[in-house]
DNA sequence: GTCCCGGTTCAGAAGGTGCTCAGAGGTTCG
DNA sequence: CGAACCTCTGAGCACCTTCTGAACCGGGAC
């Protein structure tokens, strides 16, 4: 395949790209290396150009040149403020989207206004499933990516998810999730048809800090199916010593 | 969908246009940066086009370059006084709207004759919801943006909202708020179908400089819920974990 | 058949989230 | 100056969510 021709995720899923159909531009703002390189791979994986930055002078330099579509900051950083960044990169480049990464007891006092210029945060410890849907509802809402088939609304079978409004239905039927099914299905249905192993789900799916066994897992995989599958057509597969598979019923 | 072609706002809803089509400009005149950073961000998630000043002379710069439909000045300004400011501006643009930024216990004959202009304020702390819905009743009733379909009235399901008259019904029945419920209501049904975080709810509704917790969201939602879902079939719902959605009853 | 292993399910503990009530303080208006 | 109203805080409570441990189940190997 020819890279550049088309733009793919490395699932080998069509990415969310730019209007133009060149990759998407993200920046990457942390302090701690290990979790910078974790969110690099992870937005790599979908198909995105990323640089990453340790500091506030990192991130305005690297801003200036990559000229990114979005930007995920950490608000605490070294020699900067997130507030003070914000305004820089906004001079930068007027219509960047920025995701903030907060500590979930530094609290709210920082995050005040945020939110109002449509930009986003997610509170440490996240998900990179989190990460990853709220940049890319960032980017949809900017108008940076291009409309992708379906919009806002994933479809497998007879099974569709709503991000926006949070709303599941399987043949026209409401199903009630509560945040880490909810977030455990979204991941299921934008890799149909594909075998995802325990691993792969914890990695996803729960907090990079998350110290627990796979047996949580299997115990999610079980409350999705009691709503998801109840009583219909099973979708949800248990592929022995592989994983699990996300399938609609008519194959 | 070509871009340029329809000018939308960030959140995907149609914006307020000029009549000619093209975004509404606006310049934001504040001294404090991350209230101006704020104030930007809120204004150009409407799908305005906008640009900031920290001073009187700044200000009287940007508006020859921007020639903007409105303005939102602060009347403390570390150079000039807010109204020799206005003066200057009604000579670059003699029909430009003035949203004035004032402190609640300014002088209110000077601001009486200001309003008598047909120009408007609010008084800090204000909330973001409160300054863009002035700005748009402003740039509404000068004639400058294009009308959009409704109106001054707002409609989810069978629940209705003049601004204007600051009015709500619920299936014909009239329903009293508070200035907050309504404020609140006025966020929700900008956004129908769409979950709103606390803390984003906090950050429009709640005035910028708001130190309080969540709490209060929960408690105002109680109220709205009070009144207007009072016995009927609810439209305001929890998303546990995410947050609140306003939707019209028949699904 | 029996054993082992991966997977499923149940039950319950621990903590978290959201709802409501009661009341204090502030503001507005008559 | 007093009454009415509005806004916000704090506390209590009910329910939900998440995760642990343990029992259970079924297939495949031997």
């Amino acid at each position: 395949m020819l890279v550049g021709a088309m733009n793919t995720t490395r699932s080998g899923r069509p990415a969310l790209t730019r209007p133009d159909g060149t990759p998407l531009r993200v920046l990457v703002v942390d302090d701690d290396p290990d979790l910078a390189e974790v969110l690099t791979g992870a937005l790599r994986y979908e198909g995105w150009e990323v640089r990453a930055a340790g500091d506030g002078a990192g991130a305005l330099a690297a801003a200036r040149e990559l000229l990114p579509d979005a930007v995920v900051l950490d608000v605490m950083l070294p020699d900067t403020d997130g507030f003070a960044v914000l305004r820089s990169l906004h001079q930068v480049k007027p219509d960047v989207c920025v995701l903030f990464l907060t500590a979930r007891d530094a609290v709210e006092d920082r995050i005040a206004g945020i939110t109002a210029g449509g930009d986003d945060y997610v509170t440490k410890p996240f998900s990179l499933e989190e990460v990853v849907a709220r940049l890319r509802g960032l980017l949809r809402r900017a108008g940076m990516a291009r409309q992708q088939e379906d919009g806002p609304r994933l479809t497998v079978g007879d099974l569709t998810m709503d991000e926006e409004a949070r709303e599941v239905t399987r043949a026209g039927e409401l199903i009630e999730l509560s945040p880490t099914e909810f977030e455990l299905l979204r991941f299921l249905m934008r890799n149909p048809r594909r075998v995802l192993s325990k691993a792969q789900i914890l990695d996803r799916v729960w907090s990079y800090d998350f110290g627990g066994r796979a047996h949580v897992v299997e115990l999610y995989i079980s409350y999705l199916r009691k709503k998801v599958d109840a009583g219909r057509e099973p979708m949800i597969h248990t592929v022995r010593g592989a994983g699990y598979v996300l399938k609609p019923v008519t194959k």
